[in-house]
RNA sequence: GCGGGCGUGUUGAAAUUGGUAGACAAGCAAGACUUAGGAUCUUGUGCCUAGCGCGUGUGGGUUCGAGCCCCACCGCCCGCACCA
């Protein structure tokens, strides 16, 4: 007997639990950390090896930071509204409350045996009304701002009522407004708030029977569930996102995240600088300014045709009689499609023309108004001026309906494909003639701007968010209905808890599963019945963990100004568009009214790279029971089956196993090689349905938590997607129980000696801090475990049983196998817990030799520094140098191993 | 198409950031102990025509010196994609 793991792991998860070893208080005289991981969905499948990478990492890090002295804020919650418990309640019957109830237990537990220093008296769950009441709080404080694009930034809705009261708008004067109805009144302001009601094109999920976000949806599928999508305008809320567009860009500056995540949310964002010019536009009599937006204002010249968006409400204004019947039929196929259709169909050109006409601005040439698909009715004006001599969408439309193409840079072929390069000299366009691209779209602008018939513009892709959901399990809106106006609850009535219903469908004539509730009203009023989407609890989580019993605030200010913000958060990067969008909003919005302290919420962000799983394959010769070994398959005719690899050692099945597995396979017979069943293996996604997934639980049985965290760390680095493969996890154990022997004599014996250490001890050791802790805040975990491989390994052949090292030793490993420290540690005859110790400090005497620094001459042509050890001579130097020159020269005896020769630089000694 | 990233043994990967390429593991091979081994412990393990030879996707360049820097090409991964 000597490394019992599943003792020591129990043991101490139980004292820390009793302890409170980790739970955290402000602590103004500590400087703090706020380590965070991306808090899961409870699905009902349970924690796989792949879900822990990122929290094994983080963990690491604030057990680090601990040591470091820093006050570490570790927290975990739930993020626990979603569709799954509503459809699992769907098909059950089973309240989706009770469902992720069990779904929480579960992760607790699997979490709880990985040995994570989480502080869970500061736990949150998104669907606690104690939770959601800060949601509804931060949605009413939207409602009630509006954005002021002078200043900038969020204020109050008050001011611009006051503001209309007396000057009135552009739209209308100070008399009308005070002349409005309470209705026409608050149909304005809803056009200002951030938080508005308004009619849109939405992704419309008629199998979910509800609406989606943009991030929701990809490739025109729902992300959860994979059910098609459309389009459809609707009325629905809104978060007016895209008003931070700008300070969204700008904040990405200043982030320590990676390159190619701010370049996604760069992209979503999606910033272009251009005009928007007015065409007028005529109908048979009847004359409109239609403005449209391009970033190619330089092209005016070459508009052939103009095409709106099907959605475009331009489209029936600009409709002739004539064409009513062909435009009508067209509109009606749009609308037939679904998303995805359009997508598949996106080389496809369609289109109909409307029978209006434009006029050039700069040309007076009368061109053709189209209407198709390939305008998005969502971005610029839904209008466009078409150049198909220099844009491929454009020339393939204009291909396709005979439409002309005007070239309008010299020597450019337009006769195979559009020439959309931003480079050349212009030709066929007036004034522009004779100037390249990028000084005629500068000029273009200008000109436009002189005439009155444009200005410049930015427009961005981002849109606002649509906020309603017509579903049941999500915060309910904090909203009633005072005869036909929204109005906000008062905050007193927070939190607006979510009533019990009979059934969690939609209703039969598909309203949302809320309008079945009893009495859903206020004061008589009707409440709203959609409820806020999953990103709604997401967005401002982690403020709660800063103050989480608060009951008077979201976080107090006290809280908030020690905490600030997230030091270092660890997730997915598949949130790139979506949560840490909406995070970033929601703080910015927080940060306008004054209420937090950051503009940013996150400092510094790591993305952890998928464990994928590895399957294994079974061989049944066909019509058989009989299976057949992977390298002797080829000899029949077999069919591939996936096989449960938890009953597969490397890649050796475990016949007996494979035999109970399924009744199918009790009497199956095998062809073995060598005496053995080889599997087949392929990386595929980690699902039920591949049989390959590895759970956590049970890693933790075979060979512990300490295992599975270093094993996790130890498969490459953090960052990249990788396949979990069991091959290997024996090394890493191996490692484990040799750290154990070092404190250990032949019978199990704990025994270290109080002897003073030796120089090479102590450079074993002192090497390893260095190591340590340059990896750990270069977050390259990997690197780390095999520095305390080596650096065991060579304790153990110097059979170092020394105080002075063992006792830092064991600190070093503490963040990575915290269980083993922590009983060693206590053999060491500590009372307190190893987190309360303090990081070894590093000292580089024990690396270098002593040494002095002189300078030498090679050649009358080369200087060098020289940096070397007592020992030698600096005529031994000089000679070795003249020997060979300008290269790696080694030099027998002392301790120095090579001397590298560079010029002006100085020298580097190895040792 | 646009943007970001990557390419090193049989495998996961290291490389002090321009200085002995392949650390540490896994696998494989040989040996020891053993009734047995999915246990433990040694030892070996980039390649070959075995030279003081060749090797970091391919070709070129800079340098005394390149896996790392520059140019071109090839291949892979990720994100966005009718955004005017």
């Amino acid at each position: 007997m000597d490394y019992n793991f599943t003792e020591i792991e129990k043991k101490w998860q139980t004292w820390w639990a009793e302890n409170h070893t980790f739970e955290v208080k402000e602590d103004p005289s500590r400087p703090k950390c706020f380590v965070l991981d991306m808090f899961p969905y409870p699905s009902g499948a349970g924690l796989h090896v792949g879900h822990p990478l990122g929290y094994i990492a983080s963990d690491i890090y604030s057990r680090y930071k601990r040591l470091k002295g820093f006050n570490v804020l570790h927290p975990m919650g739930y993020d626990a509204f979603g569709l799954p418990a509503e459809q699992y309640a769907i098909q059950t019957g089973k309240h989706p409350a009770e469902t992720t109830d069990r779904n929480i237990a579960r992760y607790r537990e699997q979490m709880d045996r990985i040995g994570f220093s989480y502080d869970w008296s500061r736990e949150v769950r998104t669907c606690d009304p104690a939770y959601y009441k800060w949601t509804q709080w931060a949605f009413i404080q939207m409602f009630n701002h509006w954005f002021n694009p002078e200043t900038g930034k969020a204020e109050p809705i008050s001011g611009l009522v006051e503001k209309f009261e007396k000057e009135g708008s552009a739209d209308f004067t100070a008399a009308q407004w005070n002349a409005f109805s309470e209705k026409e009144k608050s149909d304005i302001l809803m056009n200002w708030r951030i938080a508005y009601l308004g009619k849109t094109a939405v992704n419309w999920c008629p199998k979910l029977g509800t609406v989606l976000a943009n991030d929701e949806v990809k490739d025109g599928i729902s992300v959860r569930g994979g059910f098609p999508v459309e389009q459809k305008m609707m009325q629905q809320w809104q978060l007016r996102v895209s008003a931070y567009a700008e300070r969204l860009l700008e904040g990405l500056e200043d982030l320590d995240w990676t390159e190619s995540l701010k370049e996604m949310q760069r992209n979503w964002i999606g910033k272009s600088q251009g005009a928007e010019i007015v065409f007028n536009v005529v109908n048979g009599n009847d004359r409109y300014d239609l403005t449209i937006f391009t970033t190619r204002a330089d092209t005016l010249f070459g508009v052939t045709f103009m095409v709106l968006a099907p959605e475009s409400e331009w489209v029936s204004r600009l409709t002739s009689p004539d064409r009513k019947e062909e435009v009508e039929a067209y509109l009606a196929a749009v609308k037939k499609k679904t998303e995805r259709e359009r997508i598949a169909q996106t080389r496809k050109v369609t289109g109909v023309f409307s029978g209006s006409y434009g006029i050039n601005p700069v040309t007076g040439q009368k061109v053709p108004i189209w209407i198709s698909e390939y305008v998005l009715a969502g971005y610029g004006t839904g209008a466009i001026m078409a150049v198909p001599a220099h844009d491929s969408r454009d020339y393939n439309f204009a291909k396709n309906f005979s439409l002309p193409i005007v070239p309008l840079i010299e020597g450019c072929d337009v006769s195979e494909e559009s020439f959309d390069a931003k480079d050349g000299i212009m030709c066929n366009s007036g004034f522009l003639n004779g100037l390249t691209v990028k000084q005629a779209i500068p000029a273009a602008i200008e000109y436009v701007e002189s005439k009155g018939i444009g200005r410049r513009k930015v427009n961005y892709r981002l849109r606002d968010a649509i906020f309603s959901r017509q579903r049941y399990w999500g915060e309910p809106f904090p909203i009633y209905y005072r005869d036909g106006i929204p109005t906000a609850l008062p905050e007193s009535e927070l939190p607006l808890r979510l009533p019990e219903i009979s059934s969690f469908k939609p209703t039969e004539d598909g309203e949302p599963p809320l309008a079945r509730a009893k009495d859903w009203t206020y004061q008589g009023y009707p409440l709203e019945k959609s409820t806020m989407p999953g990103f709604a609890g997401s967005s401002a989580y982690y403020f709660r963990y800063m103050d989480p019993h608060n009951d008077s605030g979201l976080v107090s200010r006290q809280a908030n100004e020690y905490w600030r913000n997230v030091d270092l958060y660890i997730g997915g990067t598949e949130h790139a568009t979506g949560h840490l969008i909406y995070s970033r909003f929601w703080n910015k919005f927080l940060y306008d009214i004054g209420y937090v302290c950051e503009q940013e919420p996150f400092r510094k962000l790591v993305n952890q790279g998928m464990i994928q799983g590895r399957s294994n394959f079974v061989y049944r010769i066909k019509n058989s029971n009989t299976f057949v070994s992977l390298g002797l398959k080829d000899n029949y005719d077999t069919t591939e089956i996936h096989v449960d690899v938890n009953i597969v050692h490397n890649d050796r099945l475990d016949t007996e196993a494979f035999r109970k597995w399924m009744p199918d396979f009790a009497s199956a017979e095998f062809i073995l090689e060598d005496g053995e069943y080889i599997c087949g293996n392929a990386v595929e996604k980690m699902s039920k349905s591949m049989f390959n997934v590895v759970n956590p639980d049970n890693i933790c049985n075979d060979y512990g938590a300490d295992t599975l965290r270093m094993y996790e760390m130890f498969l490459g680095p953090l960052e990249q997607s990788k396949p979990w493969d069991t091959k290997g996890i024996d090394g890493v154990h191996r490692f484990l129980r040799k750290l154990w022997k070092l404190y250990h004599d032949e019978g199990n014996v704990f025994r270290v000696s109080e002897g003073k250490a030796e120089a090479s001890e102590l450079k074993i050791l002192h090497r390893l801090i260095g190591k340590v802790q340059s990896d750990i805040e270069g977050f390259s975990f990997n690197t780390t475990v095999s520095a305390m491989m080596i650096a065991v390994n060579e304790l153990s052949a110097l059979n170092c049983d020394k105080r002075e090292i063992l006792e830092p030793l064991i600190v070093l490993v503490s963040p990575y196998a915290p269980h083993i420290a922590e009983e060693i540690w206590s053999l060491l005859g500590h009372t307190d817990s190893v987190s309360f110790a303090t990081f070894p400090e590093y000292v580089e005497a024990y690396t270098v030799e002593d040494s002095v620094t002189y300078p030498v001459q090679f050649n009358g042509k080369m200087r060098f520094t020289v940096s070397l050890p007592k020992s030698l001579s600096r005529e031994e130097v000089e000679q070795a140098i003249k020997d060979e020159p300008n290269t790696v020269k080694y030099l027998q005896g002392a301790s120095i191993r090579k001397v590298i020769v560079v010029p002006g630089k100085i020298i580097n000694i190895v040792c």
